[in-house]
DNA sequence: TCTGGGGTCCTAGGACCC
DNA sequence: TCTGGGGTCCTAGGACCC
């Protein structure tokens, strides 16, 4: 079977550029969550030498000097994009996985090279001219394979944004022989020195090296690896959603917090949050979480991490009921005297919220109607009328511990009524776990 | 002054059982 | 002094990814 991997170019700068075309040929620079970090740039912002993940206090200057645009990030409108990408891959390919906001690894019958490639192209120039999007296609037999062409093919301009990874096995060997191994996808810096020690320094050593003999020394995550880089996929296509294990909300606050009416209000907030995701995956949760941290990189200061786990019997996902026990349990958790700066829930312990057991007599059902009728009415109004619109008391009407967001985007009219086209219900796409990421 | 937010998978080691 | 041998399940933490 041929793979391929479609990943968007720089995600999160070419959305701000498909909503603004007045930034066509404009350094942009998308930060993360509450200002922090540059989690994406534009190839001007690259060229100005602006390095991924920066904090951005400290490449500010940089960018005021070379006019560089600024925006926060703004999930909603990425994920639109995103759907809109999505959607046209799914109508090429036989298979597709979204494996992440802006790639998804594709399936194919064989193909001879032109026809892979042309079919790369075709893909590409549909995506552009649908969403305003480019993406750039690596085709091979695996999924490593996949990745290690994508990059090949964003680095080298003559390949027009497509890459087939060799058939020729005297010509791959070749390429991938000038390939470190500590590029490959999977390979950090854990295993790239474990691997090293063992002599396997570019992936062709890795490709060559008896699958038995690295797991010896790199585990079952190198035996897939070497396997993967010799042809052999380990990692199918996967359309069927798996259920997720476990679900986090968490944000940095703006300014520190020192009290404990906020870090309770931010606290019952994410639990909200978290119970919003539960519903929508249809899921309750056995355990929560909830945390919250002071500032690790105040080193002048004493760092504490703060903790209560809640067990709830039974599992729920009633986010009522979920902020309540969080109210409660900040007896335990608060410790005075502390400037924390960031704080979340995590559910663990998820399960279906189909109720398969018969109820017991005398015991009811697990989640009283009334309460699961009103998270339903919240959702729905929710969902109608925009995030938050109608949230629960105790997560605060003033929010003073809101993180910090100044250079959102503001959308337009047009913008909305392209989010109106969006095509609903029966979309071939089968959602499987969306990661924000970057 | 200012430094993100999600996830998954694997492994080692302890608890426990027969 | 010497003091089984497996097996399973669970959990914490590491490694990695986007």
């Amino acid at each position: 079977m041929l793979r391929a991997l479609a990943d968007c170019n720089n995600f999160f700068a070419s959305c701000e550029r498909a909503l603004n075309p007045a930034l066509q040929g404009v350094p942009i620079v998308v930060l993360s969550n509450n200002d922090g970090c540059v989690v994406a740039r534009s190839a001007e912002a690259k060229a100005l030498g602006i390095p991924m993940g920066a904090p951005f206090f400290q490449v500010r200057r940089l960018c005021e000097t070379h006019g560089v645009h600024v925006a926060s990030s703004n999930f909603e409108v990425y994920g639109d994009f995103s759907n809109r990408v999505m959607e046209t891959l799914a109508e090429h390919a036989r298979d597709i996985e979204v494996y992440s906001i802006d790639e998804a690894f594709m399936g194919f019958p064989d193909l001879t090279d032109e026809q892979a490639l042309a079919l790369g192209h075709s893909i590409r120039n549909d995506v552009l001219a649908r969403t305003g999007i480019t993406v750039s296609i690596g085709l091979a037999p695996t999924q490593v394979l996949c990745k290690l062409a994508n990059e090949l093919s964003k680095k080298d301009p003559k390949t027009s944004g497509v890459y087939l990874m060799p058939t020729d096995r005297t010509k791959r060997r070749e390429l991938l022989s000038t390939i470190p191994v500590d590029s490959l996808w999977g390979v950090g810096k854990g295993t790239a020195s474990r691997l090293r020690a063992y002599g396997v320094v570019t992936v062709a050593d890795l490709a060559e090296i008896e699958p038995e003999r690295i797991r010896s020394f790199a585990g079952v995550v190198g035996e897939r690896l070497a396997l993967e880089v010799r042809g052999v996929a380990c990692h199918g296509i996967v359309e069927e959603s798996s259920p997720r294990q476990s679900i986090l909300s968490s944000r940095s606050f703006g300014s520190p917090v020192t009290d404990r009416g906020d870090l309770t209000e931010a606290l019952a907030h994410h639990a909200f949050r978290a119970s919003e995701k539960l519903r929508q995956d249809g899921l309750v949760a056995g355990t929560i979480v909830a945390f919250a941290r002071t500032n690790r990189h105040r080193e002048d200061q004493e760092q504490r991490n703060a903790e209560a786990v809640i067990h709830l019997d039974p599992p729920t996902h009633d986010g009522r009921r979920m902020a309540a026990a969080i109210t409660q349990a900040m007896d335990a958790m608060w410790i005075p005297g502390f400037q924390w700066k960031r704080a979340g829930v995590y559910l663990a312990d998820l399960s279906s919220s189909v109720v398969t057991q018969p109820v017991l007599p005398g015991l009811g059902p697990a989640e009283p109607v009334q309460r699961r009728k009103l998270m339903e009415v919240m959702d729905a109004l929710n969902a109608e009328l925009g995030k938050d619109a109608v949230r629960l008391a105790s997560t605060g009407l003033e929010r003073t511990w809101k993180p910090k967001a100044e250079r959102l985007t503001k959308l337009t009219n047009k913008d909305a009524t392209a989010d109106e086209a969006k095509p609903e219900g029966d979309s071939r796409v089968k959602r499987t776990r969306i990661r924000f990421h970057e």
